[in-house]
RNA sequence: GCAGUCAUAGUAUAGCCUGGUUAGUAUUCGGGGUUUCCAACCCUGUGACGCGGGUUCGAAUCCCGCUGACUGCACCA
């Protein structure tokens, strides 16, 4: 399916809207989850635990949103993240104050020198508007990170920008406090945010997002001494390294040096495994081993995991190797202690980081997942039965003859152990497609035959089949078909 | 941030050019009836001109500003 139709879908069944929508001053890149969306998040995260924290007992944190300057002074994102541009007074277009100058006058000027080189060489050059040559304003970094006053004396700190941070500074009390050993994979869901200069297409680039991080710390001397390897050795990865895709398991990516360790490649195989069973079509996935260029400033290694959708490639994951960049810096300036035992040896750990964009991940899920049955009149949202919003709708075929009471008795007996939808209004048939529209994947009908032999019908969402089961079977059967994998 | 296009119920749209009755239609949604296993039908009801200003006797309609959405460019640690 399309954006178009997600969009659609999402507006009128309350999956994600616009934020503040009732005033003309709501700002872009702000999206709220609705109850659907809410419920497909949650179950999504979920998956993700499964799948990967208890897999890999990894420990999960939950940090602070707004972290102290020092933070992001060592992280380099108060350097690196800030553009230095220069706006003109005339026109107001604004530029990249060292890509203008670099362009122009062919000067190189490092975009974290001081705001007064820029000045002084645009003063020397003698550069103007490339529009309307009009004079420039005097520079002015612009940060991405949102920053924000402490207390009544305003004191300077900023609203995260990616969640990891704080498991970086939270390591040495994790390490210690719960008898880490190495591997650790430390792992965080949370929000974060980014001042994005042109937010776009709803949940695809947000200025306040959700990410699910894992950090793995690691002796870097011991990348290929990994036991675990063996559990994932032949998981099948779709790797791109220049133009096309190849597919290959973990073991001869390794093998082949198309992935530098069995560290890495093991993690990327549960990723895999992870999105396979998020019913995203893995056939249009791939991981993209990013060029020099395209990596962040503290990345080593990076694989993206992207998926194909119909607006193009989705960056989901970004998998990067950031070595002791961060544990050093954050040691260097905090003056605390970063090195830990790896029996008897002290090392400063290495980081693979696996950093996942949830809104993106639950669009793609939504674009794959939702299709037109046009043989039967109907949208149908063909989600996995563990991430569906509603699991099961409990509908009475008619409100006469007790079949209402009936129902709703039903209802109360599996309302707590599944998310369930009670429907009484308007034709059978109807009720069906909405809960088509929604992804849930059963219906239980009570009909008249179900006082005579305490019997239900079940319809199934995908194929529209119905079969009769009795009452005391609904936990059981219903438990097995919406368990996670 | 730049350029272009656009903004009317939950959703999709008509009306705007050429200002003037109660803003039309489809669908959705609520209540009632009838039928009952796949969006049937009948009755009934709720629901909209993005925000702010200007022109005018009068603005959904014309003008300005803002905000947002879409597309392209730039950006995307």
């Amino acid at each position: 399916m399309n954006y178009e139709s997600v969009m659609k879908l999402a507006l009128e069944r309350a999956f994600y809207f616009p934020s503040c929508e009732v005033y003309g001053d709501a700002q872009a890149g702000f999206w709220e989850y609705g109850p659907t969306g809410v419920s497909v998040k949650n179950k999504f995260l979920e998956l993700w635990r499964r799948e990967l924290v208890r897999r890999d007992r990894m420990l999960e944190i939950d940090g602070s949103q707004i972290m102290s300057k020092s933070v992001f002074e060592a992280s380099g994102h108060l350097g690196n993240f800030a553009d230095p541009i220069i706006k003109c007074k005339k026109c107001g277009l604004t530029f990249r104050a060292d890509k203008l100058i670099s362009e122009i006058a062919n000067v190189e000027i490092p975009e974290s020198a001081d705001l007064e080189d820029f000045d002084k060489m645009i003063q020397e050059k003698n550069i103007v508007c490339t529009k309307c040559k009009g004079e420039f304003d005097s520079a002015k970094k612009f940060n991405m990170m949102f920053r924000v006053g402490i207390g009544p004396e305003d004191v300077e700190a900023y609203l995260r920008p990616e969640t990891c941070q704080s498991i970086f500074v939270d390591f040495p009390r994790l390490f210690k406090t719960m008898r880490g050993k190495l591997p650790l994979g430390i792992a965080q869901v949370g929000k974060s945010f980014r001042n994005e200069i042109a937010p776009r297409q709803s949940l695809l680039r947000l200025r306040e997002f959700y990410q699910a991080e894992i950090e793995v710390f690691c002796n870097p001397g011991k990348l290929n001494d990994l036991e675990k390897f063996s559990e994932i050795e032949n998981t099948t990865l779709r790797i791109q390294i220049s133009d096309d895709i190849q597919v290959m398991t973990c073991k001869e990516a390794v093998e082949k040096g198309v992935i530098p360790n069995k560290f890495v490649a093991y993690y990327l195989g549960l990723l895999t495994e992870f999105y396979e069973k998020t019913g995203i079509d893995m056939e249009k996935s791939r991981f993209r081993k990013l060029g020099e260029k395209e990596k962040a400033f503290y990345a080593d290694v990076a694989f993206d995991f992207e998926v194909n959708t119909t607006i193009g490639w989705l960056e989901l994951v970004a998998c990067n190797y950031r070595s002791d960049y961060d544990l050093s810096s954050h040691a260097k300036k905090s003056k605390e202690k970063f090195e830990v035992m790896d029996n008897d040896e002290k090392v400063l750990p290495h980081v693979f980081e696996i950093s996942m964009g949830i809104d993106r991940s639950l669009y793609t899920i939504l674009e794959h997942s939702l299709r037109e049955d046009k043989e039967n009149e109907r949208m149908v949202l063909s989600i996995k039965p563990y991430l569906a919003p509603t699991h099961v709708g409990v509908l009475s075929l008619v409100k006469k003859d007790g079949l209402l009471e009936k129902t709703d008795e039903i209802y109360r007996l599996i309302r707590t152990k599944f998310d369930s939808f009670l429907d009484h209004s308007g034709a059978i048939g109807r009720r069906y497609r909405r809960l088509d529209e929604i992804g849930a994947p059963f219906a239980i009908t009570v009909d008249h035959q179900t006082k005579e032999d305490n019997t239900v019908t079940i319809r199934r969402r995908d194929d529209m089949a119905q079969n009769r089961v009795n009452i005391s079977e609904l936990e059981s059967i219903l438990a097995k078909e919406t368990a996670y994998p």
